[in-house]
DNA sequence: GGTGTTTTGTCGGCTGGCCGACGGAAAGCC
DNA sequence: GGCTTTCCGTCGGCCAGCCGACAAAACACC
């Protein structure tokens, strides 16, 4: 999930394990943790600290105000997280993750370096992500983080088909505007006026299809300030 | 430096020795690197991985577009940074760095476990400044923005006095405004308003006297959604 | 202390995008 | 199929804050 989101991986093919993105005996000495869907796993106020990787389901981890929310990023499965940031996190759905606390993982990290290079680079990762975000808050205009966020999904998720890009969104309009730090109205006025213009087919609630991706990629550019 | 701030540790008193922060022998390995003021030492196209720890002077991160630029961080002897990220880093003075590349530095880390936990703490700090950005920028207007900086620059160098907190501010108006992500006329005109109110006074041009802190503290909540 | 340069204060116009409101469409549910 | 509920599209009003422009002040340098 990306052209807002913190999390930690690269893309993640449908019906792969999850597991298989870690070096072999990694996971060992995590628990394992189900959850029910809209389960409320850490707040900014009492900061648990734990390593956690999502081995099925979705995961939101948002900032929220008193009047609105913004989406930092929606994990799948391989993703991995720490909640030793000021952030809320939520399933959206039953999830089942592999948890470990901070304290024992450092300790981990200290028996077997061997590991500690992948580590600082999903960290590296993540924070990269985290900067990316601020760049698009603060650079770009509602129509160009759209823009990017519709080019980012295609390439991550997009089927190519005779007539454009089929993309499957697990997410509604009021989901992407959240992610994207705007409205609901806003973002459904865009996706109909690229409508209008030929750019793209809602084809139902859940399937998009991107006839003309490089004019999207066009619009991503900066264009705020 | 702070409100908008990536960078990794709490405030710097002045004049004190920035080694003293880290474990005796820490350091070792590190080169020692000086620089001119006004130097460029690293942009988002060339990512040279290095680990940076500020002796002396002083060092911005910030991102840009072709219109404007947001400082993330104000670097200050004793702060560490990792060119990792799509950032660019330059000098505001002539400066000394501890450098060392981000491969040895994992090495270092592999071969002397011990000092693993407390990176984890630095990069976990730097993680959640990068997230308190984000919020800044998503639910604060301006003058909550400038509300917050002002009062946490009071925090961490304001002198307390019979008339109430001095400030030395070694920024102008514009460097405020670009670590806010707002204008330099923005700033000045909120300035001014407080002024009028009677919030603080305007000493000199590097020199604020806040009279009314708590009052700034209430201005700093998030009022733009 | 005069003179050029940089920094600051202020104003008015303009606009992106938030907000509230409401009708229509799709999807779930029996 | 009918019903309910959730989701989506659109419009008009409104306002924070950006922009350009210019004057005044502070500072630096000789």
């Amino acid at each position: 999930m990306s052209p807002i989101s913190i999390a930690a991986p690269p893309s993640a093919t449908p019906g792969f394990d999850p597991a298989s993105r870690f070096p072999p005996g990694f996971l060992e000495g995590f628990g394992v943790r189900d959850l029910p869907g809209g389960y409320l796993l850490a707040t900014p106020g009492q900061p648990l600290d734990q390593v956690f990787i999502v081995r099925s389901g979705r995961v939101r981890v948002y900032l929220a105000s008193e009047a609105r929310e913004l989406s930092l990023a929606i994990l799948e499965p391989g993703d991995v997280f720490v909640t030793h940031t000021p952030t809320f996190v939520q399933t959206l759905e039953p999830v089942t993750l592999w948890v470990l606390g901070t304290r024992e993982f450092a300790a981990r990290l200290a028996r077997e370096p061997s590991i500690t290079p992948a580590i600082m680079r999903v960290l590296g990762r993540i924070l990269s992500n985290a900067v990316a975000l601020v760049e698009d808050l603060a650079f770009r205009d509602v129509p160009a983080r759209l823009a990017r966020f519709l080019v980012r999904q295609a390439e991550q998720r997009g089927v190519m088909e005779a007539d454009g890009c089929l993309l499957p969104l697990r997410l509604g309009t009021e989901d992407i505007a959240c992610l994207l730090g705007t409205t609901r109205q806003s973002v459904s006025s865009q996706m109909n006026q690229w409508q209008r213009e030929g750019l793209l087919t809602r084809r139902s609630r859940h399937a998009l299809l991107i006839h003309d991706l490089p004019a999207l990629a066009l619009r991503s550019l900066a264009s705020s300030g």
